[in-house]
RNA sequence: CGGGGCGUGGCGCAGUCUGGUAGCGCACCUGCAUGGGGUGUAGGUGGUCGGAGGUUCAAAUCCUCUCGCCCCGACCA
């Protein structure tokens, strides 16, 4: 990609609105666009990283066995409120009609619409169990959106239902949601932690949260001092007592994936049955799991930024690499080097950025380090005459200079390790 | 919803108290110079001041209503 035809206007100061590190720097690094009130547009920039962080969620989820699916947005009353969820939910569901006064909701969760396609789909217990899941926008109209991305009314979550027969099978899955969850984050490249957790509204029995350790979150979170233990502050509380405290310590973090043993909350309310190998009708027990998918972005940046903005993981980075060329507009041969190189690393499929706009180095530095690529090359007029160019990553200080005949290995490696 | 604050070119702000017909910095466009850390210089584009109504010779500024946005609290991926 060349800056010059990336849709991006990089702001030197922040706009008021923004409180939070993460907000200020998606909106100066042009990632995000406020509409409305927790409504936001994705900018090219910021869809690049939305996607990546998207695409690992899939592989590993598809890896654990689950399926992807696609539900819709919009569901009707009539499932809402044979879970008896249409009056319990409150404001928080955004009601809408459509021309015949039909009643619907824009989904803010999924467990009426997947329970509904199950019992229709699943007939036997040679089918289960099965996961289920969808990477798709929800609503959830928030009595205080803030902060950006990080809680907006609308917003991109990845969401799981698993179907079974018994709860040692519900178990089984659980756990093995548990350890893709953690393939997930670390994959992300993040510091996180997962914390035994209240099950909130969505019902159930068990549950974790995942939190992404920062020192911004919104949640504390305690553990103990020797790793056996971690729970969200509230249920730590619950669970120990005030004597214990001194074994713990804690930490800040922001939620981004939640998973819940749900039993039979919906799958009795909504009567999903199958049979069983006897022919005994059973009623399924259900398991969910959740993954704010637009929050990570928002949460990955909260962890991982400095005094010049973002320093992204190398695996959700918009770009891996960002290309600049000193003096580019007046030296043929700089050009030509940077563009023959520029050309090499798209074909090898290197995310690659060409800073090709006619600014001083200065800019084109405080751009990228912002942007928060995580490697760069400098190209310069006395550098070529050696046939090298300048390598430096963006959490690192110093520079190393490498052959240009070697760059396209020479970074293939780096982002391999990173 | 309760409490606090704010709406003036894309962004940050001044002007509002004390009405006189909109200004600064950044960004953007053009020229010249510059070319390794947000360079200099000259010129230029862009806003009727959230919206509606009212007062007045005259309203960004005063009055009424209204819409939107942000922050603190209860909820959540």
């Amino acid at each position: 990609m060349k800056l010059s035809k990336l849709l991006t206007a990089t702001l030197r100061e922040a706009p008021a609105d923004a409180e939070i590190i993460s907000h200020k720097l998606m909106l100066r690094a042009g990632m995000i666009r406020q509409l409305a009130s927790g409504i936001y547009t994705w900018l090219p920039l910021g869809y690049r990283t939305l996607k990546k962080v998207e695409a690992i969620i899939r592989e590993e989820m598809n890896s654990a066995n689950a399926q992807e699916i696609l539900m819709p947005a919009i569901q009707p009353a009539e499932l809402w409120r044979e879970s008896k969820r249409w009056d319990q939910y409150g404001p928080e569901l955004l009601r809408v009609n459509d021309r015949h006064e039909r009643e619907f909701c824009f989904g803010p969760t999924h467990e009426e619409v997947i329970t509904d396609l199950v019992r229709r789909e699943v007939r036997s217990y040679k089918q289960l169990p099965i996961i289920l899941y969808q990477i798709q926008t929800k609503f959830r109209d928030e009595i205080r959106p803030r902060f950006g991305i990080m809680r907006s009314r609308e917003f991109l979550m990845k969401d799981a239902y698993s179907f079974h027969m018994n709860d040692e099978s519900l178990q089984e899955t659980y756990e093995k949601m548990y350890a893709t969850y953690s393939k997930i984050f670390t994959r992300l490249g993040l510091k996180f932690r997962a914390v035994i957790a209240d099950s909130g509204n969505i019902g159930g029995d068990k549950s974790h949260e995942f939190h992404v350790l920062a020192e911004s979150g919104e949640d504390q979170i305690v553990f103990s001092k020797n790793g056996d233990y971690a729970a969200s502050l509230e249920r730590a509380k619950a669970d120990l007592g005030e004597k214990d405290a001194s074994a713990l310590e804690c930490a800040r973090g922001i939620e981004v994936g939640h998973i819940f043993q749900l039993g039979t909350k919906y799958s009795s309310s909504m009567k999903t049955n199958c049979l069983d190998e006897h022919g005994k009708s059973i009623t399924l027990t259900m398991g969910c799991y959740g993954i704010g998918v637009s929050r990570i972005v928002a949460a990955a940046i909260e962890q991982n930024h400095d005094e010049k903005g973002i320093v992204w993981p190398t695996s959700i980075a918009p770009f891996q690499l960002a290309l600049i060329p000193v003096n580019m507009h007046k030296s043929i041969r700089l050009r030509d080097a940077v563009i023959s190189l520029y050309d090499e690393l798209s074909n090898n499929n290197v995310d690659v950025l060409l800073n090709d706009r006619n600014e001083r180095p200065g800019v084109m530095f405080s751009d990228m380090e912002l942007i928060g690529i995580p490697h760069r090359f400098v190209f310069s007029e006395k550098g070529l005459d050696a046939g090298e160019i300048e390598y430096k990553a963006r959490q690192d200080d110093e520079n190393q200079n490498i052959q240009i005949k070697k760059a396209i290995t020479f970074i293939k490696e780096k982002i391999k390790n990173n």
